[in-house]
DNA sequence: TGCGTTGTCAACCATTTGGTTGACAATCCT
DNA sequence: AGGATTGTCAACCAAATGGTTGACAACGCA
């Protein structure tokens, strides 16, 4: 799982990682603030954080001994990007489905009304 | 990872499994069909269509032999409405801070030409 | 009825993941 | 210098993941 798309959609398919997203929107935090709600060791929330990181979605700066951890929305576009592409792509396809299926209930139409007496049946799209 | 939003990020942060729902935006295929492609068994395809259909991306019919795979394109809408609502409120974030740090560059400017001498400085937003 | 096609299920295996505990690094405070 | 706070690294563990092979079920065709 090498490139970052897959990182990302893999870093927010953990619902404790969500929530930590959730949460940078508001403001930085701290590792520690970060932890807080959830009921794991420290170390646990520094492994997520460093999935978080890996994907781009986050970065960690030094402050003293604090950490303060910053989102990096942006990324959020890659996978905006690749939904909307093949979603669109998907009701095109849909789209050109129901006029196909449009055009025979017309042909279904005309058979039985016996209006079009020439009709030119061709597949060709 | 229980929740249906957890099981459809795990399922595209396969690349292969998001090859396969790419082609499915274009139609509907067989299970064979669709391993064409890859350097897997079939059992393997098979698994991958499983972890999509478990996210409900993808449902698969009957028709003699074949079970022909089609997408569920509507499953899409539940990353985008996650994703948005944290990318505006990120967005809104920064857009907040931006105003802080112009109203403070704005008193800056104010002390330095001391045109402003009965300021209020709250801070309530 | 028997054969080929299409696909799933079960068992197994290596790797990854998400958690733990213990040690320790880095910084502030006194 | 020494202690408290904040966080990471390393080793370990159980469960999940992605792959394999072998058996077999469901259907069409001859």
């Amino acid at each position: 799982m090498t490139d970052q798309l897959s990182r990302v959609f893999a870093a927010l398919a953990d619902p404790t990682r969500r929530d930590m997203v959730a949460r940078l929107t508001e403001a930085d935090h701290t590792v520690n603030d970060l932890a807080a709600p959830y009921d794991v060791s420290l170390q646990a929330v520094s492994k997520h954080l460093k999935v978080l990181e890996d994907a781009g979605l986050v970065t960690r700066t030094r402050e003293a001994q604090r950490r303060p951890v910053h989102l990096e929305a942006e990324v959020f576009d890659l996978m905006t990007k690749w939904i909307e592409r093949y979603r669109r792509q998907a009701e095109e396809r849909y789209a050109r489905l129901d006029a196909v299926l449009a055009r025979m209930q017309d042909d279904e139409d005309a058979t039985h009304t016996g209006t079009t007496t020439d009709q030119q049946t061709g597949t060709a799209s």
